[in-house]
DNA sequence: TTGCGGTCATGGATGACATTGACCGCACAA
DNA sequence: TTGTGCGGTCAATGTCATCCATGACCGCAA
């Protein structure tokens, strides 16, 4: 992991579809070269996966949430974050330090999904408190772009 | 936007380099077919762009804080918005309902990192009040595979 | 029913591109 | 100096995206 690799991860945080060829005139590889250590940081686990970045709306998911939530004192945990895995509407669910235990950040497509899963953490006994904050907008798009070089 | 259109976005979810012809053989069309659909899927900005999930560990951030932040008074948002999205360390930035302006997540290298960066936002006047959040550990991965067929 | 226009998928030609393997040069250790 | 391994270039090959002409299907109006 040198600043070429940096560099090229850069690069296809930004375009994943640019030519090997592209990527090594940044670079001054060949694209041999890049292709080879692509291999590398994909067979590492640095670059997980090529994926697509794609618009909430477009889904008709225009509600996005964060779910704050203390689980109750019989819930499983392991349990819970298996629940948590296999619900499509998380995106993400982190486990913090402080006053609650875990974040969840959740799509929806109404208010009332929303509900509905909260009803289902409570019904499950997993769920000891919750607080739910509403996203009204985001003026940084989710764009994760690694710095360059450096 | 119908299912078909769904499926593909959803497969490109979990693989952005499937060839259109493997696509095609998933939703029931001709690999020239699924590219007019790509196509346009892009034009119309239900996919933003093709991009590459990343472990931000093999790029030395393991620091991942939500950051929750009420602006002073006197504060320009939109200027603090700029701001924020000149900042590479933030990954998302979400104007919320509820006790607080905004939530930041952003990766560091280290807490002094975290540290420096509100001690700019308060030398900038932006920060009223903030707290923060350390995530130990994410149990559900960043995935976002939308819904499929439905 | 018939004729028409628009939308959408098909299939094949073409060119770009990823991929592979052989070869080369450099750094390092014995 | 010589052997070894890593990481690069270059050229050949096969796969794939892309483009275009053609054709099927659907809704609508006469």
């Amino acid at each position: 992991m040198d600043d070429i690799d940096r560099t090229i991860i850069s690069l296809l945080s930004q375009d994943a579809r640019r030519a090997l060829s592209d990527i090594g005139a940044h670079v001054g590889l060949s694209p041999s070269a890049v292709n080879e250590r692509l291999r590398r940081l994909v067979a590492s686990g640095a670059i997980q996966r090529f994926t697509v970045a794609v618009e909430a709306q477009a889904l008709d998911l225009p509600i996005l949430a964060f779910v704050w939530i203390a689980l109750s004192e019989r819930a499983d945990e392991a349990a819970f974050r298996a629940h948590a895995a296999a619900d499509p509407q998380i995106e993400e669910c982190h486990h913090v330090t402080g006053e609650w235990s875990y974040l969840v950040k959740m799509r929806t497509g109404s208010l009332a999904d929303l509900e509905t899963f909260l009803a289902g953490l409570k019904q499950q006994g997993f769920l000891g408190r919750s607080q739910t904050v509403l996203a009204l907008s985001s003026p940084v798009p989710g764009v994760f772009v690694p710095p360059c070089a450096g």
